[in-house]
DNA sequence: CGAGAGGTTGACTGATCTCAACCCCCGTGG
DNA sequence: CCACGGGGGTTGAGATCAGTCAACCTCTCG
């Protein structure tokens, strides 16, 4: 069972590059030590070496950086498959903790070291994966720099309705597993703002909330509309 | 001359693992066709197929992204030695052109492959770059995100200095390579209020602006207190 | 039952955007 | 020589989107 699990099949593939499992089961990388974690809970912090690579095993996770005053801006948030703290440079360059109860494997850097000097392809893989978030990171800086509260919105909503498909899950109804305030701090504006904003949306029938943590897209081409179209040359 | 040239050898280290120099010249890649750009000009575009891997020889590059309707959020300026395009997916994420005239080197992706497989450090070396770039990119995104307009402007005046001293040049005075709007698009603003900030600063004895693209920083300190700390802990 | 976390809503404020005029510089061509 | 036009930049006045402050609501958990 480490080489493969059958359960983890299905995430591959997930998101383009985004998946460890899709590179490590390949490599027969099913190793590294688990970790359980309860929310609020801190995998790294800003500044500390990087001693490990993680993956997201179950549950969610983020990373972000802080202001001296308090003030947080979450970069991305890190779902089953995922792989958190990428890179191989002294420390790490923003804080990673848990938003649900989830579950993390960690990998030795050393490990990925060697792994990376005995299977060249595995390197590679990484460098696909990094591609991926600074691609993710770009878009996010599209989003914090140029869109409106409402364009940003309905864009994360979309986002987040395409993860869920990818998984496997209903396509339409999403299971948010961040608060208000975790929103908020990711798309650059105020937990009121997006309160505001998510229900602009169900008065204009847009969505539905049945508990503040589940939102059902019910007019997908215009919450698209909404976020303002991308560019995509041709 | 193709495994270290003397000239390059002060570059290296510069701005942590930013530099193709300091990963290419100890690989004897020095090599690579160039090609001479003018301002505005097109190194590659969003969705493009990733045939090749850049760095900047002389001058200075952008990669940006756009909507439909024109805004601009430019990611990231590329100055001398730094690497634009890095990854081995199949499309490039974002739009990447000259800002003023420069002279680019490419290596064709399949040739990075090779390097990567022949010797995995040279894989290692580019994971360090994207991991620096992705720091980057967080930084950024705690600008656009979390910060006002003058602590954006004051924090990347300071980055701008920074990097003028790490390229060797004087430590004060800087020469921007970009023109305001430039400037707004990076920075998440309109170019109004990139030189009504630029002028309160002025005012304020922080600055002078003999020309509007030389900024000789007057008081760094009060600069930085303004850019509101980064919570680094410890 | 009380306390706290998470969320919603309202009224007000104000930072930033918008629109517009204007300036300087520089190359071009009559 | 000078008129012209365009790019880049500055400045002002008004509009507005989102932030601020505050009240209140629901749930859950001791």
């Amino acid at each position: 069972m480490s080489i493969a699990s059958v359960n983890d099949v299905h995430h591959d593939r997930i998101n383009g590059n985004r998946k460890l499992a899709a590179i490590t089961e390949p490599l027969g990388l099913g190793i590294g030590s688990s970790r359980r974690l309860t929310p609020r809970e801190l995998v790294f912090g800003e500044g500390d070496p990087r001693t490990h690579l993680y993956s997201v095993v179950e549950g969610v996770l983020c990373s972000y950086k802080l202001l001296s005053d308090g003030r947080r801006q979450i970069d991305a948030f890190y779902f089953a498959g995922e792989v958190v703290g990428i890179g191989v440079g002294g420390t790490h360059a923003v804080n990673a903790e848990a938003i649900s109860p989830a579950v993390v494997r960690s990998v030795p850097i050393g490990t990925v070291d060697r792994m990376v000097h005995s299977r060249p392809e595995f390197g590679w893989a990484l460098l696909e994966i990094a591609s991926q978030q600074l691609a993710e990171a770009s878009e996010h800086l599209l989003n914090l720099g140029k869109r409106s509260v409402n364009e940003r919105v309905s864009a994360f909503l979309i986002s987040l309705a395409e993860r869920c498909e990818h998984a496997g899950q209903d396509n339409a109804a999403i299971v948010v597993p961040m608060t208000r305030t975790d929103m908020a701090d990711f798309l650059g504006m105020r937990l009121e703002t997006v309160s505001r904003c998510v229900n602009r949306f169900k008065w204009l029938g847009l969505i539905e909330t049945p508990q503040p943590n589940l939102i059902i897209l019910k007019d997908r081409p215009a919450l698209e509309a909404m976020a303002g179209g991308e560019s995509r040359p041709s």
